[in-house]
DNA sequence: GCTTGACCCTGCCGTAGCGTCAACTTCTAA
DNA sequence: TTAGAAGTTGACGCTACGGCAGGGTCAAGC
């Protein structure tokens, strides 16, 4: 018994054109090619097709469906490894939503695309703000590196920053405590991401200022409606500021 | 102040055929391009590049970005919309995964590919079984109809199959109780499926022999290991049986 | 034998976002 | 002047086919 292309398309619920595709990629050729070019299928092509289908419903690529099939290429292996893609994957796209999330709620709370860009950074929209805070020097300084940098260096520090940010709300949205090790080990990045703007106290090993830099910066995080939402509101940056204080307790 | 391809594109970390790219499908234009062809880019084209970047980091597509940018697509609605497609990719991955992963559980716990596509039924490879419990009629017709399906209908059919499945093991890794409204509505459905199998007293609207069947069921799928890992495990099973005994009680 | 309609074939373009040659011209510094 | 760096425009390649165009084949009816 041997069925034409149409036929198995249609009982396979594929179109015509697949068939030919797998044809052309090797993957499954007609058991049978007439005079005139037709393709016909007998039963062990359409067994092989089925197990096609199996493999390609799970989301597996053709070649590697193909390497199953042939080169019996130990299935098990091949799933599993398809799973730690599949994971991969979807680590990434909820990375993504998160990112999506928050550049969202920023936008809400009245931050525009460039403030967004330098807001973690102690540049020209705060300007007036970190000055009184921690003095000209620390602003003119860190302002000067931030504009020194080249765009790729600017977005890869904004990346960074976003995954600190990240870290922080995930912490936070599982419901850890300031002193558990998971927030002390994040307030530990904040203090190291901190050590990487030159001007800073922290940059420049001055203990005393530095202590005073983190301390002041939880604060600032709660009483700024911008950096709160930041944090995903006043609840989560007081947890960062929580957590930043013991910190400062035991580890500085 | 204008700059080359080059250092524009070093600056921003992307490749020069990148912008090059970018501007044959007129999403970044040069701002000016020399007798010689070559390409120049002023400080507003390098922002814009910078918003374009911004937006791609965040996953939209050029078009999406083009239509953000030039015909004002409120970005925030865009950012919305962008996030529900991202979402819903996220969940058809999660599909994926748990699909796979139960056709790697089956394969490890002894069943092959195409025991796998007929396990839900009362096929083949249950014969006695099937016959044993609930007599030969019900595995004849039941077989037939299988066996009279297309290629196409037994895979929507194991689709099916497969939802109902994940449908029982989210709602017990959720730990809902038997009791529980989501554990009836996954009883319901699952009588649902049992009635779209010519040959079953659910079929045929035989009330005391469907109770028999469907309580059999539950305990088929505790006692056989198959089943069981079909279900994630005995307690799984356990907890399909428990709810299906539920059902039973309350509303047939 | 001829027509009609259904079915089959082989290309080839398009998809998203560039990477990667290839072949050629232009700028820059020694 | 000349090498080498940097610029240009094509064009192909990648996934897994969809959807044409243009043309052969088959079964049935007249």
């Amino acid at each position: 018994m041997e069925w034409t292309i149409q036929q198995v398309a249609h009982s396979a619920g594929v179109s015509s054109r697949t068939l030919r595709h797998y044809d052309d990629i090797g993957l499954l050729p007609p058991s049978r090619v007439g005079d005139n070019g037709y393709r016909y299928y007998d039963a062990a092509a359409v067994a092989r097709l089925q197990r096609v289908l199996l493999l390609r419903d799970l989301g597996l690529g053709l070649p590697a469906i193909a390497d199953v099939l042939d080169r019996q290429q130990d299935e098990e292996a091949a799933l599993r490894n398809h799973i730690g893609l599949l994971e991969a994957e979807r680590d990434r796209l909820d990375q993504r939503i998160r990112a999506v999330r928050r550049t969202l709620d920023a936008r809400r709370s009245g931050r525009d695309g460039s403030m967004e860009m330098m807001l973690e950074g102690f540049n020209d929209p705060y300007r007036d703000e970190v000055i009184a805070r921690w003095g000209e020097r620390v602003f003119q300084e860190s302002n000067d590196w931030w504009h020194g940098k080249s765009l790729r260096e600017q977005r890869d520090w904004k990346q960074d920053t976003d995954r600190l940010v990240a870290g922080w709300i995930e912490a936070w949205e599982d419901g850890v405590s300031p002193t558990s090790d998971r927030a002390q080990a994040m307030a530990a990045r904040h203090v190291e991401w901190l050590r990487r703007i030159p001007g800073t106290p922290v940059a420049e090993g001055d203990r005393e200022r530095s202590i005073e830099l983190v301390r002041g910066l939880g604060r600032l995080y709660v009483e700024d409606p911008n950096y709160a939402a930041t944090y995903g509101g006043t609840d989560g940056a007081v947890f960062v500021r929580d957590s930043l204080d013991e910190y400062v307790r035991l580890s500085m």
